[in-house]
DNA sequence: CATCTGACACTAT
DNA sequence: TATAGTGCCAGAT
């Protein structure tokens, strides 16, 4: 299973008039901190509940028209707002605990970060 | 392997 | 509430 895979399945198991975020997501797929892989994706995918996918504390992230269709999309399935974001205290969806998290890779090529000191 | 990139998250100001 | 800087992660170049 790749990561991409398990950040699709969580994304679609988010139900009708409920709605999550990018690091939520990241969290329930079973990679805590990996909210950009949520949006990459997001990118690559289609046939989502994209609307869906909100960022930290309910806000819509997109821009321009695209900003605009999510909001209607929402709404149209019952999602109710508070100002510019989506009332989290009652459309959050929470996940079920992940009890197999998922490996890190085997190969960690890049890390070195030395000391700038 | 070095860099850059992105529909982010979090903290400080 | 808004903006800026930093941290994060994996994929693409």
């Amino acid at each position: 299973m790749t990561m991409r895979a398990r950040i699709l399945d969580t994304i679609r198991k988010i139900p009708r008039g409920k709605a999550s975020t990018y690091g939520a997501i990241a969290r329930a797929a079973g990679y805590p901190g990996a909210a950009r892989q949520v949006v990459a994706a997001l990118r690559g995918s289609f046939d989502l509940p994209w609307q869906r996918v909100l960022g930290a504390g309910g806000e819509i992230k997109l821009r321009g028209d695209s900003a605009y269709e999510q909001r209607l999309r929402l709404e149209a399935e019952g999602v109710t707002f508070r100002g510019r974001r989506v009332d989290m205290k009652n459309h959050e969806f929470k996940f079920a605990k992940l009890k197999t998290a998922a490996k890190p890779k085997k190969k960690r090529t890049r890390k070195p970060r030395t000391s700038k000191v």
